[in-house]
This record gives structure tokens, sequence and C-alpha cells, in this order.
RNA sequence: GGAGAGGUCGCAUAGUGGUCUAGUGCGUUCGCUUGGAAAGCGAAUGUUGUCGCAAGACAACCGGGAGUUCGAAUCUCCCCCUCUCCGCCA
């Protein structure tokens, strides 16, 4: 959401960062919508006013009078307020300065490499013809049980699986993260905070609704779902920032629309875990924080040693509350191609401001002179602002198990573990079981 | 799942229809006092919004929502959360 000040000060920049991302939106509607608003509100405020007067002097018949007035006047209001509101939400984040401006994925640049694409001297095979040969993955089984677009993960595919979650939060909580583990449920008021709902309604998302209860609960559909919100409604000490957390979850999909779309494997499915980097911080360490976590993700790719490509999304490929967007792409030899394996967005202030959560700044005291009286020096204004909220992933499990397999496997069948990983697996390589 | 208690200004508490413009204590800030400090004394001390150049004025907010009333922290209904006991359980 944005501010409705910046809104009025800046409507031509809301309208074309709409347009930036192929969202149309109508600025000037808006402002009318926002100066009927105060222009209600001051009607209605004098009419309160008056009510709590006469209701003081007992006026009791003049106080009849005034409340069906009122209660007219604050009807008025809270459609439009509420109108008002609703189109608020539909506008998105305009992209920074800095962001290309582009219509989808095409026109997104690639703006670093690491390594170059794995050569073998064999024809690579893709993951599921690995992991079935290593006797790791199993979909079969899970189509049988689940459906598709489900997968177990068995033998040293799930040992696989604790080394990269262990790894991840030993590097991050030696860069100062919190590590934490969330809940995957959240409530119907979260996931509004969240935006599930812009777009007029939830095709990502999983919710479970039990008959005998009246209450529903949504999966989270990543990690930050429920860390960010952990602090809906607090105001945080600039000290303690930037506050990060190293969350590891479950994420839950419903890849609604994606049919016949990454259909083999387990590249896209609608359950995996994930270790996921939460930052939130100041309006002036934004850009910084962003490019911090998008070193980290570097590293970490590094240290396995999988080639990959960094791409920044032009405006048109960002989605509704990114101001800017990295993904990294691995390159995954089985099809011949990079692939996003994480990604990381600065919301800027745009979801704190929904879920208003503040940090507390103070403003440099003032020093002033006063004739005969000397210098006096008065303590600065505490101001709140939103915090600057940051999100990215360390490790999708699946699909860096993808770009491991694929990047590692050996001409007789095998897959070597990347060096960083031994000491959490306990092995070196994964072989094929003879069946 | 059953029974009970409770959610009030940073914290603790008072407040059961108009004197609540939410009292008091603690904390915090400033001032007085002091050689300096403590104590003491005095004052200030929430959030959001509207109007205003400003000083300020006003409105809304006592877990959330709806209602009764001229008037609601206070009465009614629904919901959420916390605590205690019992049951069940990894």
């Amino acid at each position: 959401m944005l501010d409705i000040k910046f809104i009025r000060e800046n409507p031509k920049k809301v309208q074309q960062g709409a347009a930036d991302k192929s969202i149309e939106i109508n600025v000037e509607h808006i402002l009318e919508l926002d100066n009927k608003v105060r222009e209600l509100e001051s009607i209605t405020q004098k009419l309160r006013e008056e009510r709590n007067k006469t209701a003081k002097e007992r006026n009791i018949e003049k106080g009849k009078e005034l409340k069906i007035k009122l209660e007219k006047q604050e009807n008025a209001l809270r459609a439009v307020a509420e109108e008002l509101k609703t189109s608020l939400l539909e506008i998105p984040n305009p992209a920074s300065d800095d962001v290309k401006i582009g219509i989808d994925e095409s026109e997104n640049e690639v703006i670093k490499k690491y390594k170059e694409p794995t050569k073998f001297d064999f024809k690579p095979l893709d993951h599921l013809e690995l992991g079935e040969k290593l006797d790791i993955i199993d979909v079969k089984s899970a189509a049988k049980v689940s459906g598709t677009r489900f997968a177990y993960l068995k033998n040293e595919g799930a040992l696989l699986e604790f080394a990269l979650i262990q790894y991840a939060m030993e590097f991050l909580t030696k860069e100062s993260f919190i590590p934490i583990i969330p809940p995957v449920l959240i409530n119907r008021e979260i996931t509004e905070g969240l935006g599930y709902w812009s777009g007029g309604g939830n095709g990502e998302y999983y919710y479970l609704n039990d008959p005998d209860e009246k209450k529903e609960m949504y999966l989270v559909g990543t990690a930050e779902h429920s860390i960010v919100p952990m602090h809906k409604d607090e105001v945080l000490n600039k000290k303690e920032l930037p506050k990060r957390y190293a969350a590891f979850s479950s994420a839950f999909r419903r890849e609604a629309g994606s049919y016949g779309k990454d259909t083999k494997g387990i590249l896209r499915v609608h359950q995996f875990d994930k270790v996921e980097m939460v930052s939130f911080t100041t309006e002036e360490n934004d850009d910084k924080e962003h490019d911090y976590l998008l070193s980290l993700q570097e590293k970490l790719f590094q240290s396995l040693e999988i080639p990959y490509q960094v791409v920044k999304m032009c405006t048109g490929d960002l989605g509704f509350p990114a101001a800017r967007k990295y993904d990294l792409e691995a390159w995954m030899p089985g099809e011949g191609k990079f692939r996003e394996v994480t990604s990381v967005s600065t919301t800027t202030d745009f979801q704190s401001r929904r879920l208003n959560i503040r940090y507390e700044d103070k403003m440099p005291g003032s020093t002033i002179v006063q004739a005969g009286l000397g210098t006096k020096t008065f303590g600065g204004t505490i101001v709140k602002k939103y915090v600057h909220i940051l999100n990215g992933t360390a490790f999708a499990i699946g699909r860096t198990i993808i770009a491991i397999l694929e990047n590692y496997q050996q001409k007789d069948g095998s897959v070597l573990i990347p060096k960083v990983l031994q000491k959490y697996t306990g092995f070196s390589k994964i072989s094929p079981k003879s069946s």
C-alpha cells in the first residue's frame, strides 16, 4: 500500500509506476475520493463535536436530532473511505529508478555470471532420471498418495536436504541472522495484510477449511508470509535494525494456471522446503541491504561451485509489491538452461505500511541562540517511520538439489557431493542402486 | 474438548451509564535543589486523523466488530487472544 500523502504529491509518478508494471489504475479518481473523504470527515467531525456538547448539556431533544444527522454522515463517510481504501490497495509499488522499464521477462537483464556452464563428455541426464536411478526421488508414489507435483525425497536425497538446511542455517547465523522456524498456517486477517487477495482472488495459496470449525487457515507460500507479520503493529527500535531472520519452513503453492509447465520432476511442486532470509531495515539502508542479501546468495552458490547468472527483473516482471528484484538462475544441464533457484526483492515500505510495522527514528536536536540567554539545545524529535522489508531465498531445497544432481553427475551415473556439504552429509558421492 | 478468570495510556493498577478532558503508582524526559549525585519538590509524558503558516483547536481510539442510549471504558450480542484447572496428546 502506498501512502496517500505520497500519491497526493506525486500523482504522475504513481500513475507511471503502475503503467510500467502493466497495471491499470486511475490516480485522478483516487485523488477525488481522497478529497471527498476529507470533506466528509470535516463535516462528520463538526457534527460529533456538537453531539458531544449536546450530550454534556443533556439536551435530549437536540441530541436525538443530531443522532440521526450524524448517522447519515457517518455512513456516507464510511462508504467513500472504504472505496478509497480498496483503490489504494490496487496500486502497485512503483519500481526503483534504476529498474529497466519492460513488458515481460524477455526484457530482464543478465547482470552477472559465475563460471561457464558445466561441460560433460557424455549426455547429461535430467534430475528426475538421476533421482530415480539413485533411488532418492520418487514422484510415482507421491502421485498415488497426493497427486501430481508432489515428491518423496529419500535415502541420500533426504540427507542431502538436511545437509543444505544445516549448511545454510550455520552460514546465516554467522552473518547475525536470527535462526527461526515459523508456523506454516496463518489466519485470514494476516493473508489480507499480505495481499493474498489483491488481483481479485486467491489462485496461489492453499487454505484449510475444517467443516467443524468456522475458522479458515491458510498455508504459507513462503516463510516470509509468517515472518513478516510477526512484527505487525509494532514499533521497532532503530538500534535493533537491520533485523534479519533465517527461516526454515515448508512452502505451499497451488500452481493454479501453470498446468503443463515444468511438469517433470521436482522443479515446480506444490510443496517444498526452503531456507529464507527476511530483513527489516531502514529507508536509508534499503539499497545496501538488497546488495548484501544478493551477495549472500551468490556466496552460497559459489561455495557449491554451481554455475549461475544473476538476472535483474524489468518492471513488467517485478510483481506487485517489489520495487526491485534479482533472480539467481543456476545452470541446469539436464535442460540445458539457466533456471531460477533464488530470488531477492525489496518491497521498500510497501508491505510495512499495510501491516503497520514501524521504527523509531530520532531527528537531530536543534540548537538555538537566545538573545541574552546563550544557547540552548533541544532534544531531537522522535519520528516513526515504516520499516523497509526485504526478502530473499537462501536455498530452495528442491531446486538446489536439482542443480547439484545435474551439475555433479558422473559418467557412471553417480553424483558427487559439493565439498562444503560433505561435512553435513557424511558421504561424498551417491551411487546408483542396483535393482 | 469441558469449567472458570481476565484483556484499560511503556509497565502495574483504579474505574460498572454523565464529575473520564481515563485517576493513581512505577518508568521516562525536563526543571528546581546540590560541590557532584541520590532523595525530595514541580512539570511534562500515548496513537491516528482533520483543519491551521504556526501556536493550537477538534475528532476517533479502553482486545476487535456490531448494537442499545441524548450520552458507553462502563449495558447487550458476536468474535479474537491470554491465564488457571480438568481431559486428550507428539
